[in-house]
DNA sequence: AAGTGCTGCAACCGCAGACGG
DNA sequence: CCCGTCTGCGGTTGCAGCACT
């Protein structure tokens, strides 16, 4: 089907919607109509260094504005994408760090798909690389975990797998991420969701509070050594190797109350100070905290 | 060597929220 | 407050390159 076919479809699509204003819908179809002129698809050379030139020189002001003066064919969107995930100077290119995996596996067993929330813990690494590695590396892995169908062998660089560690490997269980309730779920459910424990060992050691654990990774600024593949990091740390857990009553040798967690939040106040993300739903907590005490 | 399937990643799309007039 | 526009986010797609047959 050509462009101009397909853009016949879009048309209709935006019409029968009937979601938009009239102006609105037209602005819309007049975006699309121009969006067939425009280059798609994988970005040359010259024209990175046009952006790129162009990004110097004026800074980022317009995206929509910006392809016209910098002299290209793409839309606003198109350019941004590009310098955001792949121009930008501050970008780090290459593996991932055991610690950034580690941050990664944390955070989105504690948010969810938030990619945006948790490349800002991750200096260098767009929230694009994140998804990625995360689709590609873990989701698959940890489903191929839940589910007792074939398990495909992750691909490992210079090494093969024996078949006890890949025995090892499909007898690991992984739960789902849990999902984060928002302030009125968490209020309607009248549960507080588990912190998760991915690192038990971690956890375990020097800090008290999994909260300050997490901003303990924050924290880190070591990157040694890179893993080639998200199953070669497995193997070389068995405790990461997803033996994942939920944090359970058992963890802290008595069962937690809901209180018991507010109490824990009120005991290290830093830690939400420090680690901003999901400020709002640990802020309830803290309210909640305020109501009990009254 | 050719065909096929798989993987990883760049790019696209639609939507929602922010922003400004 | 409303409306139009812009920006950012997350899900999804498409494709290049590689491995395998």
């Amino acid at each position: 089907m050509t462009r101009a076919a397909v853009w016949c479809f879009k048309v209709e699509d935006v019409k029968s919607r009937n979601r938009f204003s009239r102006p609105e819908t037209m602005r819309r179809i007049s975006q699309q109509y121009q969006n067939l002129f425009l280059k798609r698809g994988t970005w040359d050379p010259d024209e990175d260094q046009k952006l790129r030139a162009y990004i110097k020189r004026h800074g980022i002001r317009n995206w929509n504005e910006m392809p016209k003066a910098a002299g290209l064919l793409r839309s606003g969107k198109s350019c941004r994408l590009r310098w955001m995930n792949y121009l930008r100077p501050d970008i780090k290119r290459g593996s991932f760090s055991k610690e950034e995996v580690q941050t990664i596996i944390k955070l989105q067993e504690m948010l969810g798909n938030r990619w945006s929330t948790i490349s800002a813990k991750l200096p260098g690494r767009t929230d694009n690389d994140i998804k990625n590695f995360w689709n590609t590396h873990v989701r698959n892995r940890f489903n191929n975990n839940i589910s007792n169908t074939t398990v495909q062998a992750p691909k490992l660089q210079g090494m093969q797998t024996s078949e006890e560690e890949f025995k090892q490997r499909k007898s690991s269980a992984i739960p789902t991420a849990p999902k984060v309730l928002n302030s009125e779920e968490y209020s309607s459910k009248g549960t507080l969701p588990m912190l998760p424990v991915l690192f038990s060992d971690n956890f375990s050691s020097s800090s008290s509070s999994p909260l300050n654990d997490i901003n303990e990774n924050m924290r880190m600024e070591e990157n040694d050594g890179s893993f080639e593949s998200f199953a070669e990091l497995s193997l070389l740390d068995q405790p990461l190797s997803m033996e994942a857990k939920k944090c359970n009553a058992e963890d802290y040798g008595e069962a937690y109350t809901d209180e018991m967690w507010v109490q824990e939040l009120l005991n290290y106040p830093n830690a939400s100070h420090n680690f901003d993300v999901g400020q709002e739903f640990w802020m309830n907590c803290l309210m909640q905290a305020q109501l009990l005490g009254n």
